[in-house]
DNA sequence: TTTTGAGTTGTTCGA
DNA sequence: GTCGAACAACTCAAA
């Protein structure tokens, strides 16, 4: 950075991570209002090659749809790949920038990155700046009367739900810089690639980016929001904000949905769907407090449950696969992998299943959704599987399980959503339940024009074998 | 310090 | 068909 003109405002580098979005994002709204040139970039790292299939290809969809908006505004996206502190210092050496802001996010990997990228770029002199903006509430922010962390969610929801939050920000006008500088292809990176057949398929179903999120939010509080208490189990229907994948690239922000939800006036649906968001809150904070909760139970003692191990291994590939001959367990499996998205509800159930019907450990699900959910989140997929399995903090009682038949007589009446996801047995299939086995790898060896499968497990039997594990397991604690 | 009330989403069984 | 109880005890959070 030899040769810069000495009177040109120096540039401010916008680190894009989980905060794809140009509205009410306050580290690029105080990179514009500093009154200098605003360059937006986004660095493939190992946190991207981390990704899950689903999850890095929905990443692609999200880059190229605010590649897009802020092409619309002048702006410009620079894609870069590396390590984040060698990538930022070298293109703040080639463009003159004088600080590099981003939102700040939580889990253990991304706050260790950014720790060294901040340090990095103090020692280039370059300034680092964090802002908030992924979540409501700051986790250190919300504590019990003794000082602690919540660990139940309801005197969590409690000590925030009438919370004062300020009003959303505003999407900036960014000033170009004098010369942009280079970017990679987002083509050439390939995110789609480990999806393979799936990613055609999935793409009819998924809309990406802050234009599309705005738009479906506001679809749903129209349409959904007042009656979100009841509709929101209904699993054949769209009555779910459908938020999840915009929340987990900060497409939308949380802030954001909260307030049009309080605008909205449709209680009691209103604080219902508020109440969804303050989970996604309670999932953060407490990985924040222990980020453990990722990869452990959160139970003390709870690793050692006695979950079934590889004599039962066909089991698991046939609950992937959507195969159980439990027809609402395959039917939400073969959603995941069609649309990249699950019902809330059949969330449950599919865990249930495979934690206790089939007594596998809860990590066994956790991996595959972060396989296949275009939706994932670390924070809020750990919590929803710890809290099926019985592990979790705040969690589901272990005798409480769930029976696929008799939740699809409630939440599915007419077998509406059976239909729509499984071809087995059906003389004019969906095209929905079709498309499952163009996603599907062909090394699975399945056809639509099969026999729909025998249930690879006694409901009843299943039950009874997970009460009397859970039972001895609790008598040795 | 002690006490008290409560805790996202279920199922089954028997009256 | 409907209803309440049992399923287990334990931990959390506040008074």
């Amino acid at each position: 950075m030899t040769d810069l003109p000495a009177n040109r405002p120096r540039p401010i580098l916008f680190w894009f991570r989980r905060d794809l979005r140009l509205g009410d994002n306050p580290g690029l709204l105080a990179a514009a209002r500093a009154g200098q040139p605003v360059i937006p970039v986004f660095i493939r790292d190992a946190a991207v090659e981390m990704l899950g299939a689903a999850p890095r290809w929905r990443l692609q969809q999200g880059l190229a749809a605010l590649s897009e908006a802020l092409a619309a505004r002048g702006s410009r996206l620079i894609l870069r790949a590396g390590p984040a502190a060698e990538v930022l210092a070298e293109l703040a050496g080639e463009t003159g920038a004088g600080a590099v802001h981003w939102t700040r996010l939580y889990d253990p990997e991304a706050r260790a990155r950014d720790a060294r990228v901040s340090t990095r770029l103090q020692d280039c002199g370059i300034a680092a700046r964090e802002f908030g903006g992924h979540l409501l509430f700051e986790p250190d922010s919300v504590r019990t009367s003794q000082g602690g962390a919540f660990k139940v969610f309801t005197p969590f929801w409690r000590a925030v739900q009438n919370r004062a939050l300020p009003e959303p920000g505003a999407a900036p006008d960014l000033t170009a810089p004098a010369a942009w500088p280079e970017s990679d292809r987002l083509a050439d990176w390939r995110l789609d690639h480990d999806m393979q057949r799936g990613a055609a398929v999935v793409a009819r179903y998924e809309q990406a980016g802050e234009a599309a999120a705005l738009t479906r939010i506001a679809r749903f509080l129209a349409a959904d929001l007042a009656d979100y208490e009841t509709g929101r189990d209904r699993v054949a229907e769209t009555a779910t904000s459908g938020m999840s994948a915009h929340l987990s690239l900060g497409e939308v922000s949380p802030l954001t949905l909260w307030h049009r939800a309080l605008a909205a006036r449709a209680e009691p649906g209103g604080e219902a769907f508020r109440r969804q968001l303050v989970w996604r809150e309670f999932a953060y904070h407490l990985m924040a407090q222990d980020p453990r909760l990722l990869e452990s139970a959160w139970r003390p003692g709870w690793d050692h449950f006695p979950w079934r191990r590889d004599a039962r291994a066909g089991t698991v590939l046939a609950w992937q696969q959507g195969r159980t001959g439990a027809p609402f367990v395959d039917a939400a499996m073969r959603e995941m992998y069609v649309t990249g998205h699950m019902h809330n509800r059949a969330r449950m159930i599919v865990a249930s299943y495979l934690t206790k019907h089939l007594l596998c450990d809860w990590r066994i699900g956790q991996r595959w959704f972060e396989h296949c959910l275009a939706d994932w989140d670390p924070a809020a997929n750990a919590l929803g599987w710890q809290w099926v399995a019985g592990s979790g903090p705040d969690a589901a009682p272990f005798f409480r399980v769930f029976n696929p038949a008799l939740q699809a007589e409630k939440f599915d009446p007419d077998g509406q959503y059976r239909r729509r996801w499984i071809a087995e047995g059906q003389a004019h299939p969906p095209a929905t339940a079709l498309a499952f086995f163009d996603a599907i790898p062909k090394s699975w060896g399945l056809r639509a024009d099969a026999d729909y499968p025998a249930p690879i497990v006694n409901l009843k039997q299943g039950r009874a074998d997970a009460l009397a594990a859970y039972k001895e397991f609790n008598a040795g604690l």
